[in-house]
DNA sequence: CGCGACCTTGAGTAGGCTCAATGCCGGTGG
DNA sequence: CCACCGGCATTGAGCCTACTCAAGGTCGCG
C-alpha cells in the first residue's frame, strides 16, 4: 500500500499544475492533458549541486521543470568548464539523451528540485499519437537551439561587458515568464559568479571585475546569490539591444 | 507544356537520390522514400553569395541541400559576425524558421547550391501522419544543437590554436561523411579566414597567424579555398580530442 | 592595367588572463 | 563562545593573448 514508487508518483496531477497557469504556456486540450499525465511517471526530488545527466552516459528519463534551476555544461578535458544553458521551471530537459544514443553534456542542479519524469519509450508513444505534441517537441528543441544561437553570439563577438549586461537581461526574461521574478526587479538565482564566467567564456576574476562596473554604476546591484536590475535601459543599451521576445510554449 | 514550374519539380526523386547511397544515412521504407517524395516540391539553385534566409523575415519553405555549401550566420547592429555553423549535402535547413515565427538568423550559400524545397504545410501533413519521419525531424534538431554545444564550448573555453585545430578536424569530418573529401585529407571548401575568425570568434588577422602557425608546423596545407590534413594526429590532438562519432542519420 | 578579393606581416595596444593575497560570512566543533 | 575552515567576492600586479591599424603582396578578371 505504500509502496515507495506509487508515493512518487503523480503528485501534481498535468491538470493542476501551477505552471500550466502561466501564460507563456499553451493551453492544452483536455485530450493532450490526458496524454501527458499518462506520460508522466512520476516526480523526482534532486538536491542543490546534484547531477541530472552526465555527459557520457545514456538516459532512460526526460524530464520537465517543476521547481528550482539547473544548468547544462560541457567539460573539456583539463577541466575548463562551458556552461551552455541554464534550466528553470517549465523546461523540457534530456531530449538530446532520448533521441540519441547518449548524451554529450552534463546538467547539475543548482537548487533543490522537483522534476516530472517521463520514461525515454514514452516519447515514441507521443510521436506515434499525438502529432501536435510531436510538433510541441520540435518546437521546444528549435527554441534551444535558438538561444544557443543567442549565446555563440554573445560568446563569440560581445564584449565582456556587453556579454554581462546580455545575460542578466536574459535570465531576468525567463525569471519573469515563469512568475519568479521577487518584485520588480530582483532577480534570485543561485548563481556565483563562477558560473557567470563559465557562462561567458571569461576568467572569473575579470568577470568580477566587470561586474563590478555595473555595480558602481548602479545599473544592477548584486548580493550574494542574487542581483536587481537598477537600470533596465542602461542594461538594454550595454547589452546591444535583443528585442526581447516572449512566445508562447508549450508545457510537457 | 514548358512550365516553368514543373520543370524545377523533382529533378532527381528522392528514391534515386545520390546522397542517399550514403551509408550515414538511414534506409527510408519505401512508403517513407514515397512520403518524402510527396513532400518535396521542387529544387532551388542558389548562387554563390546568395541570400537563403533572412534573419528577422520568415520563410514559407524548408529545404535539404543536395549540393553545394552554405553557412548560418547573426550579426551584430555594428556588423560584428559570428557563424553558427555550416549546411552541408544533406543538412536539412530552415527548421526554426518554419515552427517559429520569424528568423533569428540568416543563411548564405558558400557555392552554387541546388536544394529540395519543402513547403512549410507540409512539415505538418509529415508529423499528422508520419511519426518515425516527426522522430527523424526531432532528432536533426537535437543534433545541430549538439553541434552548437560543441561550438560554444570552443569558443567559450579553447585556446585560439585549440579552436582552429578543432574546425579544420570537424569540417573534415562533416566532408567524409558526405564523401566530399577530394583526395585522402584534402578538403575543398569554399571559405576565407575571415569564416574562420567570424566562426571561431577571433579577429582575421589573429587567425591568419594561428593558421599559419600550424601551416609553419605542417599540419596543414592551405592554399585558396582549400586545406590539406597533412597531420591528422597532431591536430587532435591540439583540438584536445573529441570523439569523432558518426552517427547514423535521416535524410529528408 | 587597374581593381577587388584575399592573404600576410609589422607594430603597438588593450582586454582579459594568471597568480596571489585579503576580506567576508556562515557553519562546525571544541 | 570562540577559533577555524570553506566558499565566495574582491583587489592588486604583471603578463600575454588576441586586437586594431596599417601596409604590402598575390592572383584573377574585366
Amino acid at each position: 500500500m505504500a509502496d515507495p514508487k506509487e508515493a512518487a508518483r503523480r503528485q501534481v496531477p498535468c491538470g493542476q499544475c501551477p505552471l500550466r497557469k502561466r501564460k507563456v504556456f499553451r493551453r492544452f486540450t483536455p485530450e493532450e492533458l490526458e496524454f501527458v499525465t499518462g506520460f508522466k511517471t512520476g516526480e523526482l526530488t534532486a538536491e542543490a549541486g546534484s547531477m541530472l545527466f552526465l555527459e557520457g552516459t545514456s538516459s532512460a528519463h526526460l524530464y520537465t521543470v517543476l521547481s528550482g534551476f539547473a544548468f547544462r555544461y560541457k567539460l573539456l578535458p583539463d577541466g575548463r568548464r562551458q556552461i551552455l544553458n541554464y534550466c528553470m521551471p517549465g523546461d523540457f530537459i534530456g531530449l538530446q539523451g532520448s533521441v540519441m544514443d547518449n548524451m554529450e553534456h552534463s546538467i547539475e542542479a543548482l537548487s533543490d528540485m522537483v522534476l516530472c519524469v517521463f520514461q525515454r519509450e514514452g516519447l515514441w508513444r507521443l510521436f506515434e499519437t499525438h502529432a501536435g505534441l510531436s510538433f510541441d517537441v520540435t518546437w521546444l528543441a528549435a527554441r534551444s537551439e535558438q538561444m544557443l544561437d543567442q549565446q555563440l553570439l554573445s560568446v563569440g563577438r560581445r564584449t565582456a561587458l556587453e556579454r554581462c549586461a546580455h545575460l542578466l537581461l536574459h535570465l531576468a526574461q525567463r525569471f519573469e515568464e515563469v512568475g519568479l521574478m521577487k518584485s520588480s526587479n530582483k532577480v534570485r538565482v543561485p548563481i556565483t559568479q563562477q558560473h557567470i564566467a563559465d557562462t561567458l567564456g571569461l576568467s572569473l576574476v575579470h568577470t568580477n571585475r566587470t561586474l563590478g562596473q555595473l555595480i558602481r554604476s548602479r545599473v544592477i546591484r548584486w548580493k550574494e546569490q542574487q542581483y536587481d536590475i537598477l537600470n533596465r535601459e542602461r542594461l538594454i543599451e550595454l547589452a546591444g539591444i535583443d528585442e526581447p521576445e516572449t512566445a508562447v510554449r508549450p508545457l510537457l
